[in-house]
DNA sequence: CGCGGTACCGGTATCGGTACCGCGGTGCAATACT
């Protein structure tokens, strides 16, 4: 044992700065570093060592051979070395966890997505909010001999991660970013370049710079890391168009294996992130989504006044602290200003707000000073306040993948919490108009006229003064065509490809762009669906995941506490039924001929999943059209879906 | 798509209805200015 267990303790920093890998040396495969040659250090680390013997003899002269008895002899060794290698590789990251980040025990979930990134496999990991994301870049950054780089969305979120990791002894970890000054991001390289950093946080706009990308790729980085991956979806094609160049950086700073993460991601956002980024062969981890101490509620209201009223009472009325989500930023504004009126410690938070602003809202929400954050979708990320008792949307937002996202941050500490939607059919209006409309093909063919009579490569302020479109429909519509053929993006603008058709290419465009709308507005439908369904709320959350839950076993929503007071008191069942309001469905059986995950075929729609199967219902995710809803006695008497054997499993 | 604000009109009302218009969410980084 090295000098390292002096004291009884491991893992700690040597004196003069030395690294505290070297001190623990044990834990690193291979030999010593040599800081002359840096981009040695990480073949060393990956497990290669633990690959058993090839399919092939190679005979003098160097031809191949297949090996007769290689598939015996590779099945028995794969028992043998995977089972060790599994084990003493879960006994690192066990141990390294308890002695370095003090966490007595790893959940499977984590363990396993830890073993894949180890093991230099891409892997894409979805965890409910508190699951301990995080830990899962954090031990094996520290194992791995090379730094990783963690890409980032906001410079707060990048701020906590470096101060927490700051609490681990010896672990070295920094961001690069525009609220520094240019000496300390220059004082952060140098210790890129020395080999001090074991942790290094950036944004993907960092990452579209050059000198960036070349400093990261001379570090030779063992893990690249990107943190709340749904952005890569979500603000991708038009909000922050450098998320999908990271594919790109990743293979230029020296393909290190990828590792996304994410609270909240359904099947087509999970595939979109992986096609992006580029990551092959990944390993998926899904955690459960079932956050059993939240109980879910929708409200329904016909009037916008009525529905405004109830939600300032309902939140005056909930236990504190509480979030609600409003539709827009105005909206934000005035339930804080009512809730206030109340007597409520309340206070709105949105991006038009000054930063100052934001952040004091943010420390007094974190410090139990305020009762009430009313915010748009701008709050949230880097929220983790355990003791969050309700968090009541007062209009619907564009998707469940984003409603379980911003619900997900109530009751962290595991103590019953309450999911509250107030539900109008026309706010989805709004969420509607959000997803955006098929572009227009006249507009796209003149935007294309514009770049190319440009000649040389042209930004998009110049394009923006040109054409009199705002930064949002641009950026997408130079994605558009440049996934259509018709341009290319470079260090110094937007550049026409010389020799596309342009009609063509417009075609290809608004094919893109169709689909893509489409999954978007389906997405939207799934929300409504949600909202107004008469089963098992969540149940139907947890389809739309992937995830089934048995009969019976929900942990509280309205419908099925519904459900459960009419079996008690058969009396009232007829005054109920009769009644104006909700009718609660008598739960059928799904009786279990789609279970989800089958691939089934359409004869319009092509090839899908089956999300759920809910009562008489079918919900399926179909890849050209999004989500479809489909009545499953019709599906059987008319055979609209066919079983398709199964193209990939999850991994 | 739906909402709120404004202009306009009828017929002469610090009014009431209607038509129309503009707006709606998310952040980085770099730049210009004090």
């Amino acid at each position: 044992m090295p000098a390292s267990t002096q004291g009884g303790r491991r893992w700690v920093p040597q004196a003069g700065g030395e690294r505290r890998r070297r001190a623990a040396g044990t834990l690193v495969t291979g030999p010593e570093p040599s800081p002359s040659a840096p981009a040695e250090r990480r073949t060393r680390t990956r497990s290669d060592n633990f690959r058993t013997g090839g399919p092939f003899f190679v005979l003098p002269g160097g031809t191949r051979t297949p090996n007769p008895l290689e598939s015996r002899v590779r099945s028995a060794m794969r028992i043998k070395v995977g089972y060790f290698r599994t084990r003493s590789l879960r006994r690192r990251l066990d141990r390294c966890a308890r002695e370095v980040f003090g966490w007595q025990k790893l959940r499977p979930s984590q363990l396993a997505a830890m073993s894949a990134v180890m093991e230099g496999r891409d892997t894409i990991v979805v965890m409910p909010t508190g699951a301990g994301k995080s830990a899962v870049y954090q031990v094996p950054g520290v194992l791995l001999e090379g730094p990783t780089v963690v890409v980032s969305p906001l410079i707060a979120l990048q701020r906590d991660q470096v101060a927490n990791l700051a609490r681990i002894e010896g672990s070295g970890a920094s961001a690069v970013n525009s609220a520094q000054r240019a000496r300390d991001n220059e004082a952060v390289w140098e210790r890129v370049r020395e080999g001090r950093l074991d942790f290094l946080f950036v944004s993907p706009e960092q990452l579209a710079k050059d000198e960036v990308v070349e400093q990261i790729a001379a570090a030779a980085p063992a893990l690249m890391v990107v943190d709340e991956a749904h952005c890569v979806s979500s603000w991708g094609y038009d909000f922050r168009p450098d998320y999908l160049s990271l594919g790109r950086v990743r293979e230029r700073i020296g393909r290190p294996p990828l590792l996304a993460l994410t609270a909240s991601a359904a099947a087509p956002v999970r595939a979109d992130i992986v096609e992006r980024l580029g990551m092959r062969d990944a390993h998926e981890v899904v955690a459960g989504f079932d956050r059993r101490n939240i109980t879910l509620e929708v409200v329904r209201h016909r009037e916008n006044t009525g529905k405004r009223r109830w939600v300032v009472e309902r939140a005056a009325a909930e236990a504190k602290p509480g979030i609600v989500y409003a539709g827009t930023r105005r909206e934000s504004e005035e339930y804080a200003r009512e809730l206030a009126a109340l007597g409520f410690d309340s206070a709105a938070y949105h991006a038009g707000l000054s930063a100052a602003e934001r952040s004091r809202t943010h420390d007094r929400f974190r410090d139990g000073e305020l009762d009430v954050v009313v915010a748009t979708s701008a709050f949230g990320m880097g929220i983790d306040k355990p003791n969050i008792r309700f968090v009541l949307h007062a209009s619907v937002p564009g998707s469940l993948d984003s409603y379980y996202q911003e619900i997900g941050r109530a009751g962290r500490d595991g103590e019953p919490s309450t999911a509250i939607l107030a539900y109008r059919p026309e706010d989805l209006g709004v969420q509607r108009f959000r997803t955006g409309a098929h572009p227009d093909p006249e507009v796209l063919g003149s935007l294309v006229d514009t770049v190319r009579e440009h000649g040389g490569p042209v930004t998009a302020t110049v394009l923006r003064e040109r054409t009199g479109l705002s930064q949002t429909p641009l950026t997408s519509m130079l994605h558009l065509l440049e996934e259509a053929g018709a341009v290319t993006t470079h260090k110094r603008g937007v550049r026409a490809v010389p020799g596309a058709r342009r009609d063509e290419c417009v075609g290809e465009a608004m094919r893109i762009a169709s689909a893509r709308v489409d999954l978007e507005r389906s997405r939207v439908e799934m929300m409504r669906a949600y909202a107004e369904t008469n089963g098992c709320r969540r149940r139907h959350m947890l389809g739309y995941f992937g995830e089934s839950l048995a009969e019976g076993d929900c942990a509280g929503c309205d419908n099925c506490a519904r459900t459960q007071e009419l079996r008690e008191s058969p009396a009232r069942t007829g005054d109920i039924l009769s009644g104006t309001g909700p009718e609660p469905q008598e739960s059928v059986a799904a009786d279990g001929l789609f279970p989800p995950g089958t691939r089934v075929g359409h004869s319009t729609w092509g090839e899908g999943e089956v999300m759920s199967e809910e009562g008489d219902r079918v919900t399926v995710l179909f890849a050209s059209v999004g989500y479809r809803t489909l009545s499953l006695p019709a599906v059987k008497a008319r055979g609209l879906l066919t079983p398709v054997p199964p193209a990939a499993t999850r991994g």
